[in-house]
DNA sequence: GACTGAAGCACC
DNA sequence: AAACGGTGCTTCAGTC
């Protein structure tokens, strides 16, 4: 056995290496000691759905308490696996930073089902999320280890652990993700940063626990969180079933048009289409110089798509072209194509505690929540399972719902209520047609003033009209969002229906309305997650964008569980149904959106 | 090569 | 008085 001393400010911390099985002894005996332990494993890298195939592999699993850990070479042979799956299943509770990740790797790599840790693992980047969500750029702590590490433990370990993972790259002459696979497994600054992970974990998990609000701990919120994370990881698992020849068709004829935009503009003296710098320069010389007066926010020209539609010349349509071609390509078809596993199956990064507001969301080979939604292109190439049909329920106005029940504007919860048109009303007593009424109120819930609300049709004195005319008929929602600000300007934070604190920026007290319609939003899709969850639907559950949910269902039965599953999501919320929307669509969840548009 | 900021574009 | 909320990914250009 191995032993390396840290030291954490001014306190040493063992990390015992486990080299023979002798010492697994001496491992065992640790962990027996204590009823909770730090978590965490090093792997080959994140794709733990290539484990089955061997792409992926568990390198390391670590143990350890505030002042001790242990490191066990799970790669050196079965018996230190069937020690560490030992520890797993008798430790009485595990913490660790993302538990959702650890707990894929050791269901794929050691065998034990998610099912049977995630009931007694605590993450501490759910606990973080509840004490401040704010991420460093928005100068909060942030969300990963090392943020948290260094924000609530020790700044100059933090650089130290971020440090040691490139200067293993460096030492190993490779990248960052190329190291994990190849580091020497004594390589003892590796033991160093794997033998500190969970010490950091137990450690942080102790710090975070008494600062969560005492009002989220009342309302449960931790434990619901966790099981949240669970029936996502859950989603992640199954994954989404990948129309291979589909993707491949589109990337080819994606190219081809990407191909032949880009010749064009080369031909007009533009190499990159991306590079603002050579289309204003392309632009002035051919003598369309006067359309690039608008500017980005920082001051430079903007050449965005707005500015390219109106510039009437062959170059303008083929930078639109080039770049759509190329972002659909690279962004939707290939990702996709390149995180499937032997199966055919893509697996999302679901990220069940995310923003600010605590909205999930989705990210890695399944950018999901940015699929483009006009058509089914991109959506065509998720399938069903064999003999299913996929299915999408979503929420009907659900943030203006949620706002009408928090704010309890009587004409809006009137509308509500006997299912008047909400947008005619607005626009009624603006006197502008339906589409500016829809428009003002979805400005609203985002905390929009007349500024926002102008352009496409609307000038400034029809803008402040209508916001004019929004505040005379529902006068509870400025009510109600002056009272939520107040309460911000004077805390920092407001509380959310569910008992959430969210930190308010100061200087931008008007998104707290915002912040409590979207937040609340976001835990009525949790909710029906969970719920659902619990009704069986676990293997049919898909994804979740937002106010919707998509689905996995056997063809003979879709329409009975699908009717099932929208009574099970529909929420009554103080009052206000917030009421479902069922479309069942052919076998890929492209054709959901065919069938809604041919409706129409 | 890693990292970052800015811009642009895909969404709810 | 007015105040547009929350994301992720790619490319470009520059720095270290």
């Amino acid at each position: 056995m191995r032993e390396i001393l840290y030291r954490l400010r001014g306190q040493p911390i063992q990390i015992n290496v486990v080299e023979s099985p002798e010492d697994l002894k001496a491992f065992e005996a640790f962990w027996r000691r204590h009823p909770a332990l730090g978590w965490d494993t090093e792997t080959t890298g994140l794709d733990w759905w290539h484990a089955k195939s061997g792409g992926f592999r568990l390198r390391l699993a670590q143990f350890g308490t505030g002042a001790e850990s242990w490191v066990v070479p799970v790669e050196a042979g079965p018996q230190y696996g069937a020690a560490v799956v030992q520890a797993l299943r008798g430790v009485e509770a595990l913490v660790a930073q993302n538990a959702s990740y650890d707990l894929h790797v050791v269901e794929e790599c050691l065998g034990i089902p998610m099912e049977e840790l995630a009931p007694k693992v605590w993450d501490t980047k759910l606990l973080a999320h509840l004490v401040d969500p704010r991420a460093t750029r928005e100068g909060g702590p942030g969300l990963s280890l090392e943020d948290l590490v260094r924000h609530y433990i020790d700044p100059v370990a933090a650089d130290e652990v971020k440090g040691s993972a490139r200067e293993l790259a460096k030492k190993y002459k490779t990248t960052k993700a190329v190291m994990w696979k190849v580091v020497e497994l004594q390589d003892p600054d590796f033991l160093l940063y794997a033998g500190m992970d969970p010490v950091f974990a137990y450690r942080l998990f102790k710090i975070l626990y008494p600062l969560v609000p005492a009002r989220s701990k009342a309302s449960g919120l931790i434990g619901w969180e966790h099981r949240l994370a669970h029936a996502c990881a859950q989603m992640e698992r199954t994954g989404y079933l990948l129309d291979v020849e589909y993707a491949e068709r589109c990337c080819a004829e994606l190219t081809a048009k990407q191909e032949e935009a880009a010749y064009t503009a080369l031909s007009y003296g533009v190499s990159k289409v991306g590079s603002t710098d050579q289309l204003v320069e392309a632009f002035t010389r051919l003598g369309h110089g006067s359309r690039l007066g608008k500017k980005t926010p920082k001051g430079n020209t903007s050449v965005d798509d707005a500015v390219l539609q109106s510039i009437d010349h062959p170059l303008a349509q083929a930078v639109i072209d080039a770049k759509r071609a190329g972002k659909f390509r690279k962004t939707w078809f290939q990702n996709a194509l390149a995180g499937r596993d032997s199966s055919d199956r893509v697996h999302a990064s679901l990220n069940s505690l995310a923003a600010r507001t605590a909205r999930m969301t989705i990210t890695g080979s399944v950018p999901a929540q940015t699929f483009p939604a006009g058509s089914g292109y991109v959506r065509h190439m998720f399938l069903a399972e064999e003999g299913h049909v996929s299915c999408s329920i979503d929420y009907k106005t659900m943030e203006l719902r949620f706002l009408a029940a928090l704010c309890r504007d009587p004409t809006m919860l009137q509308a509500f209520r006997e299912g008047l048109d909400l947008h005619q009303i607005t626009a009624d007593a603006a006197g502008v047609p339906r589409k500016f009424g829809k428009r003002a109120n979805f400005l609203t819930v985002f905390g929009g003033g007349w500024r926002a609300l102008m352009g496409d049709g609307i000038d400034e004195a029809t803008a402040k009209r209508i916001i004019g005319a929004f505040g005379d008929t529902y006068p509870g929602v400025g009510k109600y969002s002056k009272g939520l600000s107040e309460e911000a300007r004077k805390s920092g934070y407001i509380y959310t229906a569910t008992g959430r604190r969210l930190p308010v920026d100061r200087g931008r007290e008007y998104s707290a309305q915002n912040y409590a319609v979207q937040s609340g939003s976001r835990d009525v899709t949790a909710r029906a997650i969970l719920n659902l969850s619990e009704a069986g639907f676990t293997d049919l559950m898909r994804l979740p964008i937002h106010d919707e949910l998509i689905f996995s269902f056997p063809e003979k039965e879709a329409k009975d569980l699908a009717r099932e599953a929208a009574k099970i999501m529909e929420f009554t919320f103080r009052g206000v149904l917030i009421p479902t929307d069922v479309e069942i669509g052919g076998r890929s969840w492209g054709s959901v959106l065919e069938l809604e548009a041919s409706k129409h």
